[in-house]
RNA sequence: GGACCCGUGGUGUAGCGGCCCAACAUGCCAGCCUGUCACGCUGGAGAUCGCCGGUUCGAAUCCGGUCGGGUCCGCCA
């Protein structure tokens, strides 16, 4: 029996619990201790008049105190039963209390549930953490979500395959960690940044339907949605359209949400698709948060020729003007504008204009002299304001004006509380994404997603240059209209995670290499074993990757992934528990062939007498 | 690589140039207590304020640096 389910039934059974000292109640001769597992709390009733020696051992106990309590089960005393405890009921008279296991006080408190605790301490203590409520709560989601997720994979077919974790370095991409070889002196492998070479080469083996929950690795800089390792799952599969992998995703995604979270429910079901172009002009983000409104609007036509030069200048030079309404926030304060201002700066613009309506209708504005009283009315109306809100207006080429907005929309989504119920998952697909952005330093095409992403059927004779030679890219090629047959999922404004219908085709793929300025022989150097495998058989596939982490982090209301894993590492990088990374042992870069060379650092200390350290 | 926020008994906070060798809560230790469940009551111990340097008659408080944690930009799909 678990300290979780003593009920009535069991009354008058003699059993036996082992558990944590959650709390103990020190009354003189009766003591109760709170014993808790994983399960939950029982109370345990030491009476000295029942057993002395159970007594005298309870004295010593303290909190954390793991032990093992031999006693009977019996009712709790009429109106003295607890019903914020699952077993509140009933209570355990110890007959026999043994210490396994004596606990130094703690760190933080475990057993108060809301107590803050600052987050190095946790990361230091995880085990610690880890038997709190919360944390402990969070990782049975998971573990949840994470037999949901294998279930529904094998019930359709889908053959679970482990990856290596030791592959080969890709220049493309993220930083790879890496690992010196021992046996070859000089070579390196690479940890995956994630499967996708090995899953497209699982098709060509014939393996029609993989998944797998992968451990990936990315040397870049972390966010509180994204760090040095994490996991995804990892799904391919052969002969399959767009179509179905999204409508299989899509059940999936359905199916794990509700037996992980049952009580949450979902918000659209077919999930909402918003082509990327959609997303952008509606949304400002290709990971759009569609919970609430306050979508952007293009003002562009209603603002042209208004004698604000700012726009005028824009929409001349190809740019766009957009606005969005913050509702309610029509008699914010002019600091308050002023903030807002600096923030749409920060993230790229030039500068932001505003009109305030009053509840009176009336408009306030720096640009009303231009616009006009009607025409002021008209941008309102066109942005979908109403007395009582803020319209922000940015003019920049379109991709700054629709980022910077997006932004400010989440933003102030988040400052004004505009999802009305936060428990709701509000998932979302985005597809249709560009094949290519121009790569001005290269001038060249550039792959939004991976190299291997397939183009759209109807799109494929976009794959030219106005040269006619595909290794002679141009910005206005016809190529940068092509739509990858991409598509993302993402959830409450998250993204959990994308993939694509891949290139098999040899001469799509030449083509599409050309144009990124690749020929075939220099991505045999990279890609040889996929390029190889593709001469012996391909079939079509396609598949897709979910960030585990962040879809756990969203099922459990979690705005940090680091809440729903066991041993996360910090912003730098280092688990405070094990103190990961160490310094190395000089015999291990022997054995390695490597000599640590000291700290890149930057040497300024102009007009300063003292230099930095020296690495010696 | 850059910007911003945080660092004070075990924990969470207050104090923001002298009233502070630092206050409150909780935890911890001891004593009392047979129906508690954040038990209660009484007493006690515990921090030179992350670290280094500077300004000042005087620094937890101001300045610079540094370390650690966090958020964001760059980076990353």
């Amino acid at each position: 029996m678990t300290c979780g389910d003593a009920r009535p039934d069991h009354v008058g059974r003699e059993v036996t619990l082992a558990g944590w000292v959650h709390r103990r109640r020190d009354l003189g001769q009766l003591i109760f201790l709170d014993l808790r597992d994983r399960y939950g709390v029982t109370q345990v009733v030491v009476d000295a008049r029942e057993s002395s020696g159970a007594h005298e051992a309870a004295s010593a106990v303290r909190p954390e105190f793991v032990l093992r309590v031999r006693g009977l089960l019996a009712a709790r005393l009429p109106g003295t039963e607890n019903a914020r405890l699952a077993t509140g009921a009933v209570e355990l008279r110890g007959l026999d209390v043994e210490v396994l296991s004596t606990a130094k006080t703690p760190p933080f408190s475990i057993n108060e549930p809301g107590a803050e605790v600052d987050e190095t301490l946790r990361l230091r203590y995880r085990y610690l953490d880890l038997r709190r409520e919360a944390l402990r709560d969070r990782l049975l989601l998971r573990s949840r979500m994470l037999r949901a997720i294998s279930e529904v994979h094998h019930a359709h077919g889908f053959v679970e395959v482990e990856t290596p974790l030791l592959i080969k370095s890709t220049p493309e991409g993220a930083r790879d960690f890496i690992v010196p070889s021992r046996l070859q002196p000089g070579s390196i492998y690479a940890l995956p940044q994630s499967p996708q070479q090995l899953k497209q080469l699982l098709m060509v083996g014939g393996m029609d339907r993989y998944f797998q929950i992968a451990h990936c690795m990315r040397d870049e800089d972390t966010r509180a949605d994204r760090g040095p390792e994490f996991t995804q799952l990892d799904i391919e599969m052969s002969f399959v359209s767009e179509e179905d992998v999204m409508r299989f995703v899509e059940a999936m995604a359905i199916e794990v949400s509700g037996r992980t979270v049952p009580e949450r429910a979902i918000a659209l079901v077919p999930f909402p698709r918003l082509t990327y172009r959609e997303a952008m002009d509606r949304f400002g983000s290709d990971k759009p948060d569609i919970r609430y409104g306050m979508e952007l609007q293009d003002i562009g036509e209603l603002v042209q020729g208004s004698g604000f030069r700012v726009f005028d200048e824009t929409l001349a030079g190809g740019g766009r003007v957009f606005a969005i309404a913050a509702p309610g926030r029509g008699r914010a304060s002019r600091s308050e504008i002023d903030a807002l201002t600096d923030y749409s700066k920060r993230l790229g613009a030039k500068g932001l204009a505003w009109l305030a309506v009053e509840e009176s209708g009336e408009v306030r504005s720096p640009i009303a002299k231009f616009l006009g009283d009607d025409r002021a009315r008209e941008v309102v109306t066109a942005a979908g304001g109403t007395p009582g809100d803020l319209i922000l207006i940015v003019a920049d080429r379109d991709l700054v004006a629709q980022e910077v907005l997006g932004s400010m929309r989440v933003e102030l989504g988040r400052r004004l509380g505009l999802v009305a119920d936060q428990s709701v998952l509000s998932y979302a697909w985005v597809h249709r994404f560009p094949m290519y952005q121009w790569d001005e330093e290269h001038r060249r095409w550039d792959a939004t997603h991976n190299p291997f992403s397939g183009v759209m059927a109807e799109d494929e004779p976009l794959l030219a240059t106005a040269s006619g030679d595909p290794a002679r890219p141009d910005q206005a090629d016809p190529a940068g209209r092509a739509r990858a047959m991409q598509y993302d999922l993402t959830l409450n404004g998250w993204e959990l995670g994308g993939g694509s219908i891949r290139i098999h085709r040899r001469d799509l793929l030449e083509r599409s290499f050309a144009l990124m300025g690749h020929s075939m022989e220099g991505m045999r150097d990279k890609f040889g074993a996929l390029l190889d495998a593709f001469e012996y058989g391909a079939p079509p596939h396609g598949g897709i990757a979910l960030g585990i982490d962040r879809w756990a982090a969203l099922l459990a209301s979690q705005t940090n992934i680091r809440e729903v894993m066991a041993f996360p590492k910090t912003a730098s990088g280092s688990d405070l528990m094990l103190e990961a990374p160490s310094p190395a042992d000089p015999s291990q870069f022997a054995e390695l062939g490597l000599r640590f060379v000291g700290p890149a650092r930057r040497s300024d200390g102009a007009g300063e007498g003292e230099g930095p350290k020296q690495a010696s």
